[in-house]
DNA sequence: TAAGGCGTGATTGGATACATTCACAAGACC
DNA sequence: GGTCTTGTGAATGTATCCAATCACGCCTTA
């Protein structure tokens, strides 16, 4: 049988080719350089890119896997448009996910990543909104960087970049930024994981995400319907 | 702006031209035709589908997405091999995601989705393993089809997708197929929806799953090292 | 004899050129 | 005047050919 496994470890793929187009593509959309809904034409990337339209084909396929683009046969890519339920259902998995990953995380924070998490959960205090965002997105993958649960570390990180690039949620997250008990909640974080208390941690989790879901469905107005 | 949305609803994909590689390829991995680990070459599969490599390329790109194929950069392709770990980190995510989907969907299934439901629950009993684990998936993922959150019944589809083909698991799960305590479990499940209870549903499905979780964690030898 | 380097072959990655399909709009018919 | 039809054009899908890369086996050497 044709079993021959790759080399050593078959780990994830470290593509050295056509991933610059990846990068690249997905950095637009998560900055919002490219908006929602948007076209994206495969010889204006190959142009922009230096390469031929081969490549970008492969990298818009892989970037719809991410759920960052949606490819519609013969017709052409779109920047991914979340609907207000698909941004809604987003919510609702994280809010199950996210603490199961974190308690499977928390065993695995060394001090020296707890230190840095609560330097972030002090820093975004005061921030205005963009830093805020950058920050909180930083706090809060870098609690699941244990790397006891890839799997899920990975779909919760295609939830943060599919959310990510809606601006039109900043109305309300303006708000969340600004309330008192989105950084009492950060605090309380940081100290249920210096205490090492995993289950602490999962419980303060799965209320903040749910406080956050529950205010943005209580504005679906932010959303437009076009 | 180039903002032109497709033609009307830009609904999933529905791709007239190489999808039919990735049907069949999936098909031929979910079967067990192609086993785990297995290579593939590209140019095997354009000659099998009467196809240049280049459609063949896309197909593995897509099918990468759905976790089924693991592509290498320079390298190849192989058919998807979980390992004992990632295996139980699905079986933790549906934990957490299925009981969720069935609270959704359940309000949408009509008298006879839950009639055929009750028909496939009977079956099942005393079912050989194969026609059992058919049955299986068609009964939990009907369930899921009232079409209420289809962000997450895609993300279930795709661990159920995943676990499928991992037939050394069958030592164990054959099992779980002649336990009196599953078969009491999609009664349960099945009566609860019969009610419109979504709340018991849900419950039911989420020690349904536990206790298949725990089960496979008690045989970790199932599962080569190889 | 075992370990390291090198060459060969096979396989994947990419570029160009052509065929196909779809969207949009102008025109004809009712 | 509205609706259906049809034609044109642009963008995607595919095939073939060429280049780059990696795995495997052989040879050399300590």
């Amino acid at each position: 049988m044709t079993t021959t496994q790759p080399a050593d470890a078959p780990t994830t793929d470290t593509g050295p080719a056509s991933d610059r187009i990846v990068d690249g593509l997905r950095r637009q959309i998560l900055t919002g350089a490219r908006a929602p809904g948007t076209r994206i034409l495969q010889e204006d990337l190959a142009r922009e890119f230096n390469a031929s339209r081969l490549p970008v084909r492969d990298a818009l396929r892989r970037l719809e896997g991410e759920g960052l683009v949606r490819l519609v046969a013969n017709t052409g890519a779109w920047v991914e448009s979340l609907s207000v339920h698909e941004c809604t259902e987003a919510y609702l998995i994280r809010e199950r996910l996210e603490p199961l990953l974190l308690s499977l995380s928390a065993p695995h924070l060394d001090d020296a990543v707890v230190d840095r998490l609560a330097d972030l959960a002090t820093r975004m205090q005061g921030a205005d909104l963009e830093t805020f965002l950058r920050l909180d997105r930083e706090f809060h993958l870098l609690s699941y960087s244990g790397g006891a649960a890839p799997s899920i570390e990975e779909i919760v990180r295609r939830l943060w970049n599919s959310t990510q690039p809606y601006r039109r949620a900043y109305a309300v997250l303006v708000g969340v930024a600004d309330s008192p008990a989105t950084h009492a909640e950060h605090t309380l974080l940081v100290e249920a994981l210096r205490r090492r208390d995993p289950q602490d941690a999962a419980h303060v989790l799965e209320l903040h995400i749910r406080r956050t879901r529950v205010e943005l469905a209580r504005h679906p107005d932010v959303f437009d319907t076009d």
